[in-house]
DNA sequence: GTGCCTTTGTCC
DNA sequence: GGACAAAGGCAC
């Protein structure tokens, strides 16, 4: 086992006591037959090898890195949503179902995407055990992310090229918004290295932003 | 399979 | 209305 993710020990020290767990306010969605209602206990959807909390982690995930943003519940009357959801899965209708990831999972998260844009397979799969969230959530998450900081890249060089500047070598704004959730609960840097992984990137070769400007 | 990209649906 | 996770579609 290689990843050690973010040594959850020094992610406890500062972490805080709340929001640990993506919070899903769940209206009926999945079809794959797991429960929709993510309890604060329970991962989302099993789609790949999810298996029991470790330990450490399900300390980790207890705790919460910020009071200020816990998550709401809403947790609908299952019998209802789950007819709701067959019901309108009939009709070609989807019932989605939108996570909340706790400040923790956000955290961890974005520290490994600091580091690597593209996970391989094993590890969205431990990243997924580690935070209790499926890999599916893990892999979309990390999508999103790439599609943001895509996004966030264009409009800052667009905007920049209107300035007569051709290139942009990180979104040194982007990244300051991300970098204040290591500093809230990775403190001591020691993070999970994973940096030997061949992660074979198409595009963030082309990508001038690296895990320093994260830093700043 | 996973990727990108767009769209959809939900939450604040 | 923006931000976001997730779904849908297409390409490799």
């Amino acid at each position: 086992m290689s990843v050690d993710v973010a040594s959850p020990q020094n992610l406890l020290e500062a972490s805080d006591s709340k929001n640990s767990s993506p919070v899903t306010t769940s209206l009926g969605a999945k079809e794959d037959g797991t429960s929709l209602q993510m309890s604060s206990a329970e991962p989302p959807y099993s789609e790949t090898a999810r298996s029991p909390l470790p330990s450490s982690v399900d300390l980790l995930l207890q705790k919460s890195p910020d009071s200020s943003t816990s998550p709401k519940v809403q947790l609908p009357a299952s019998a209802e949503t789950d007819a709701a959801r067959k019901e309108s899965k009939g009709q070609g209708k989807k019932q989605k179902v939108r996570t909340v990831f706790s400040q923790t999972q956000l955290c961890i998260l974005k520290d490994h995407f600091q580091k690597q844009k593209y996970l391989s397979l094993q590890q969205m799969q431990e990243l997924s055990e580690v935070l209790n969230l499926s890999y599916k959530q893990v892999k979309t998450w990390f999508q999103n992310q790439r599609m943001k900081c895509k996004r966030w890249q264009k409009t800052t060089n667009w905007s920049k090229n209107n300035h007569a500047v051709t290139q942009v070598s990180a979104p040194t704004e982007y990244l300051d918004v991300c970098a204040s959730y290591h500093q809230g609960c990775l403190p001591s840097g020691n993070l999970p290295m994973w940096s030997n992984q061949s992660w074979n990137s198409q595009a963030w070769n082309n990508q001038s932003w690296n895990s320093q400007a994260w830093n700043n």
